[in-house]
Formats: structure tokens, C-alpha cells, sequence
DNA sequence: TATTGTTATACTCTATAACTATA
DNA sequence: TATAGTTATAGAGTATAACAATA
């Protein structure tokens, strides 16, 4: 090894692949998704949002929230409500058992995010605020959406 | 939104993202992936590497390497070496094309780095350093590999 | 015409089990 | 029996194009 350790490419996925993996460690047995858990909180916080506004949230095509929406419909966990004012919109919000299974699964969350400013401490703020940073990326390039 | 922003999950995910597409806009019409460019830079500083090593310093699953190198024979950048202390083995070499393509990929490559040095300035070295600490997050845990 | 959600397709990635050849 | 590489398979994720309903 050693060109890679030192690049922000490599070291971005091993630490990615870490997070997931603590997440889902948390996660347990709910058999809830990183996205679907996504998709419910900004569900939650944005009662009106329809399927393109998510699909964009999330950085993911829009064809990618439909089985997502199925398996939480399929589950009882959330509804896709047709919007009166304009029709093609459907507006997405969760149930009585969605929004008690979003609880649930905040407080897991929260768990695995004290673990992480354990580990980090004071620099967890600066990574943070970096990793945003990097964001404006995309903003720069040509345009684009991903490559593969 | 709201809730996902301050997260290290959300964020790190979108970084990633952002990361990769400048990566891949610096390769351009090279038709390499990052995956067979890593393959190449750590074959090229360990030319006694064997298949399973490479996997584990890539964090993919054995069967993940055949496709890879398969792809790097067919453009003929890298070559199988059968070893013959012990004949299950196979050596991984770079060929003179493979090495020369590797050049161009790391000048790309640093052309990349030096944007990211631009953005970050002087907190670069805290996140790289923040981000290889996340890595130790799959060592407390459980063990176990991804779970999804 | 343009947009939202949807379907369909192809390709990649991930995870796992099982096979072969070696040891 | 154990390990390295391989094959095969099933399930997700990704990227695109095209369609129906609606505007």
C-alpha cells in the first residue's frame, strides 16, 4: 500500500463503510434501510414533500424512491397521498406506527452518533464541517451526475 | 430536512459522492473505475500481491477481484503470475502499458487532490486524520461485515 | 410541451455458497 | 482439512429511457 492511505478517495470509503456498518449495527433486527430510515425522517420533519423533492434529499434518482415508498407502504409505515392542489404530486407521510417506529429508530441513531463524538471529540465539528464542504464539488464541476 | 444535516451518516455520504464525480471527472475518457485504479496503485507498490490481499486492502469480497482483473488482462494493463512457492497463489504485475496508464491516472489523480487541498486548506489533514479514526469503528464492533 | 410518478432495462456492486486446484 | 481463486446466484444500487397522468 501506502498511495492510497494518504488520499481522501480511499480513506472517505473505508470511513463510509465503518459508519454504515455502526448504523446498521444499531439498526438491529428493525430491518429498516439507511435510505428508508432517510426517507422517514424527512418525511416526518416535511409532511408536504413529493417523491422528486426526496429523490433530490437523498441523491438518488427519482425511480430509486418508488420500491423504497412500497416497502414502507407495504409495511404500514408511511402513505402516498395524491395532492389535490396539483395532481401528479404525491405528498408522503407516516403512519401512527411509522412515525412510533421513527422514534425507535432515532434513539438507536443517537446511540451510534454518541459513539462517533466519543471516538471524535472536539475535531467530530471540524470533520463535519469539512465533509460539507467537499459537497461544493459538485457545485464546480462542468455539471453532471455520477459517472458509473 | 433538519435532522439528516447533522449527522455524520448523511454528510459523509454526500461527500463521498461529491468526491468520486471529481475523481471521475479528472479520469474522464480513461474507461478506468476507482476500483481498477486502486487495483493498479497498490499492484504497482507490491508487486508480490496476491488477489486475496488486494481484496482485503480494497474492503471487497474476494469474488469482487476476478471481474477487476479480468477487465485490467483484457485491456492487457496487469497480468496473472502464478506463484510457485505456492501454486494457489497468483502474483499480480502491472505490464509496461499498465504502468505507464497508471502515470496518467496519478498525475489526474493529483490534480484532483490539489482541489480538494484548495477547498480545505489546512483542515484537510484533521478530516483525513478524523476520517481514518471512523475506520476503527468496525474493530469495536461485533466483527462481522457489512450488513447490507 | 413539460413535469410527476412509474415501468422497464442494463449494468454494477454486495453477499454467499459452492466448486477446483492446490497445499 | 484448509486455503486461493473461481463460478454462480440472489439481492441492492445506479443510470437511462420511455410511458401514463396531469399540468
Amino acid at each position: 500500500m501506502g498511495y492510497l492511505e494518504g488520499t481522501i478517495g480511499y480513506t472517505i470509503r473505508r470511513a463510509q463503510l465503518a459508519v454504515f456498518q455502526d448504523i446498521y449495527r444499531e439498526f438491529g433486527d428493525t430491518r429498516i434501510t439507511l435510505t428508508q430510515f432517510s426517507v422517514m425522517a424527512v418525511a416526518a420533519d416535511n409532511p408536504e414533500v413529493t417523491q422528486a423533492e426526496l429523490a433530490e434529499v437523498l441523491a438518488v434518482e427519482r425511480p430509486r424512491i418508488v420500491p423504497i415508498l412500497n416497502a414502507l407502504e407495504a409495511r404500514g409505515l408511511a402513505k402516498r397521498l395524491v395532492c389535490d392542489i396539483d395532481r401528479r404530486n404525491r405528498r408522503i407521510v407516516l403512519t401512527v406506527e411509522g412515525l412510533a417506529l421513527l422514534q425507535d429508530l432515532k434513539r438507536r441513531f443517537a446511540v451510534h452518533e454518541a459513539r462517533l463524538d466519543q471516538m471524535l471529540g472536539v475535531s467530530k465539528r471540524a470533520m463535519l464541517l469539512a465533509l460539507q464542504e467537499l459537497g461544493g464539488l459538485s457545485a464546480q464541476a462542468g455539471s453532471a451526475g455520477n459517472r458509473r
